[in-house]
DNA sequence: GCATCGGATTTTTTT
DNA sequence: AATCCGATGC
């Protein structure tokens, strides 16, 4: 059998010996572009067909589906599974721990049923249980609680542990044991429920442990140091005896201890699983030399941290640019000239752009540079799709039809839009649900279908309403249990004239609409899922999921956002103190060294290119403020720069240096080498596999062009496009 | 129930 | 500066 050898070609000693490990814990410390999906991946493959596993015993988890997704589509890229055939378990942690929750839903507390809130609906019970235990809103901060009961949930701690050092911790005690309470009676778990409650069923219950590890005898993790305390601890109860734990992660890019990840985990998997292998993989194939130089210059300096020395065979690279602009409009001004140039000169393409920068706050004058310039460009995650008021609307009455007792959605659509059930109404529903012993939405039901009478003092106007209100909640519910997604989502807005709602005449009515149109088609699409699934696969996706790259234009986002990309082109902007870092991160040493690991992360995104920025001064909140430069930008090589130039420049002087820019760095950039050669089979993520008929350097690209056997005959940009090199057999 | 006004608030956000 | 929330008035 030939089969690892296959599998094998292609990766450099180290990623090798990772993926060839033998069973057991496995570290693998992954340096910026060193390939860790790949390992990955091939990993998986390794164990499938090099060490016999079975592929449902194989799971691997993420932090977002899209990572999730790209790996599935790179595994069928390595391992064409058999019609039928087995595949492995990938998905988030929070996926794979509702399925696990569903599977064992007779050790929980709410039924198999329950359905998932998201952050807008846990600040919706915060502020309520505040409201109800008689405090203030304004004085005791709505989210400063939730962040009390997220950190303790993430940290294992239950409402009565909760230290009773201040006023604050008092109240988030109480508030706490009353939002637990709250979610079970919506029959609804949160986020961090999804994991605290996976990990309590492995703590507790041997039988559900066993069963669990039955069925995963080889875990994989990407991203591992974003793992928080509550998933190492699922981690540690999943992982059996023989403990085949294969995590993946880099304590450099860190940069999600604010959401309770912690990247000692690192350091604490080495001392549970002292046999563990360590292998560290230290070549990059993104960056050219001098973009990591600059990476290593900023990241030596964050203290406690695992050396690991970069490098590329990519060359030298063209210098860094590092631009002070005069205000946050030159800055926005420079970055779109900049982009507009190198596109005019063939130097990079549209799409190859990134304008990166610390907060979404940031993006508006970047936006109104690209406007002003008559460029299109896309933006990350301002406001993400199922955030919408109009989508959240719609998917509100879905989860009430599902789960009648999922009171925050009935309560949410109970007047939207409008039918005259106003905060009286709404208060004699509650009360008599309550003296009845059951969930408003239940009353409803029943009054829907004759089983109940009005509750006292509704007069005839708003009792006529809520009548029609529970006829369409009943039916809705029979839909929800017979008819397709779609179906039940067309009903729900003929009956309620949803459409008539929004569309005021206003365009942003408009808009509204087609929103609500797109979620319509996302339903008809999935005709496979029922309304459960269709439910938690909404509560489960990000903004990021829902990036497309398909079009060919600059790329605006947040340095977070930017994780796990890479770009040939690069802009960091906003490099001034109180930025990045943010001021929030200023008297804290521990915020302030992720501060700079979020600007290590933004710079090794950049393949080719990368511009460093700083405005003069900016205009934060309503005043224009002089500007300190970053304290990172002290750190950076001299002989890494571009335009060493003094700050404050005047905005005469920032035109004549822009425009002469562009002749010394494009001259020196080195020639790149060809990686595909004609006839050569490749494979593609999403156009399959397909043979190249033509390839040649431009500038500082290859374009490919390649006949693919679906899709016939494309040209890519080998730095864009991620074109798999297939072996000959 | 809806419009309007005043006041507070403003980091990042994998799920 | 701009937006979001809540209270107030009609």
């Amino acid at each position: 059998m030939t089969a690892g050898a296959d599998l094998l070609a292609g990766l450099n000693p180290a990623q090798r010996s990772a993926v060839t490990a033998p069973l057991g814990p496995v570290l693998v410390l992954a340096g910026p572009g060193s390939g860790k999906t790949r390992v990955l991946t091939h990993r998986i493959a390794y164990l499938i067909e090099a060490l016999g596993a079975a592929p449902e015993h194989i799971l691997a988890v993420t932090f977002t589906n899209k990572a999730a997704r790209a790996m599935a589509s790179r595994l069928e890229a390595l391992l064409p599974a058999a019609a039928g055939a087995a595949r492995p378990n990938l998905g988030t942690f929070h996926a794979w721990s509702a399925r696990l929750l569903r599977r064992e839903s007779a050790y929980l507390e709410v039924s198999r049923d329950f359905v998932i809130f998201d952050e807008d609906d846990q600040s919706t019970l915060v502020r309520q249980a505040i409201k109800d235990l008689g405090y203030d809103p304004k004085q005791v901060p709505p989210a400063k609680i939730q962040a009390i009961i997220s950190q303790a949930k993430n940290e294992m701690v239950a409402p009565e542990a909760i230290a009773s050092g201040s006023h604050v911790q008092t109240i988030a005690r109480q508030v706490y044991a009353r939002y637990q309470a709250a979610l079970r009676n919506n029959n609804a778990l949160d986020f961090d429920d999804l994991l605290t409650q996976a990990a309590r069923l492995l703590r507790e219950h041997p039988d559900v442990r066993e069963r669990t590890r039955a069925r995963h005898r080889h875990l994989l993790v990407d991203e591992f140091q974003d793992t928080n305390s509550v998933q190492y601890e699922l981690l540690r109860w999943l992982a059996s005896d023989t403990a085949d734990l294969f995590v993946v992660g880099d304590a450099d890019q860190s940069i999600y201890r604010w959401r309770g990840a912690d990247y000692r985990n690192v350091r604490r998997f080495s001392q549970d699983y002292p046999q563990a292998q360590v292998i560290l993989l230290e070549q990059n194939y993104r960056s050219t030399q001098t973009v990591l130089d600059i990476a290593m210059a900023v990241i030596d300096r964050a203290p406690g941290r695992q050396p690991k020395r970069l490098f590329t065979d990519r060359g030298q690279g063209s210098r860094v640019t590092v631009y002070e602009a005069y205000d946050e409009s030159d800055e926005a001004r420079f970055a779109v000239d900049t982009i507009a140039e190198l596109a005019a000169g063939n130097h990079a393409r549209p799409g190859d752009c990134a304008v990166m920068y610390r907060t979404n706050a940031q993006s508006r004058s970047l936006e109104e540079a690209f406007l002003r310039a008559g460029l299109p460009y896309r933006l990350v995650g301002a406001q993400r799709f199922y955030g919408r008021r109009e989508v959240k609307d719609v998917i509100a009455y879905l989860r009430l039809a599902h789960n009648p007792d999922d009171q925050v959605s009935l309560l949410r659509v109970l007047n939207t839009p409008s039918r005259g059930l106003g905060a009286k109404s709404t208060a004699s529903v509650l009360e008599a649900a309550a003296g009845g012993g059951q969930s408003p939405g239940r009353l409803l039901l029943l009054l829907g279908s004759g089983q109940a009478t009005l509750p006292t003092g509704l007069s005839g106007k708003a009792g006529a309403a809520l009548l029609e209100f529970g006829r369409n909640l009943q039916r809705w519910r029979t839909l929800s249990q017979n008819g397709t997604v779609a179906g039940l989502i067309e009903a729900v807005l003929a009956d309620v004239k949803y459409r008539a709602f929004l569309e005021d005449g206003t365009e942003e009515g408009v808009e509204r609409w087609a929103n609500v149109l797109e979620l319509c088609n996302l339903a008809a699409e999935y005709t496979d899922l029922d309304l459960a699934a269709f439910l938690e696969s909404v509560a489960l996706v990000s903004d990021q999921d829902t990036l497309s790259d398909a079009q060919d234009v600059p790329t605006l986002l947040t340095l977070h956002a930017a994780k796990g990309l890479e770009f040939p082109v690069v802009f960091i902007v906003g490099l001034e103190e109180g930025l990045l870092s943010h001021q929030r991160s200023l008297d804290e040493k521990d915020a302030l060294d992720e501060e700079r690991r979020l600007f290590y992360v933004g710079i090794t995104r950049a393949m080719d290119r990368l511009f460093l920025v700083r405005a003069f001064r900016r205009r934060i909140g309503g005043a224009s403020l002089i500007s300190e430069p970053s304290r990172f930008l002290a750190d950076l090589p001299a002989d890494c720069i571009h335009g060493d130039l003094p700050y404050g420049r005047t905005q005469a002087q920032s035109v004549y240096l822009r425009q002469t820019r562009w002749e010394t760095p494009v001259a020196s950039f080195p020639p790149l080498q060809a990686q595909f050669a004609v006839g050569q089979r490749v494979a593609h993520s999403t156009f399959g596999e397909g043979v190249v008929l033509e390839t040649r350097l431009e500038q500082d690209d290859e374009i490919v062009t390649v006949s693919f056997a679906k899709v016939g005959v494309k040209r890519l940009s080998a730095a864009v496009a991620q074109l798999e090199i297939l072996e000959d057999e």
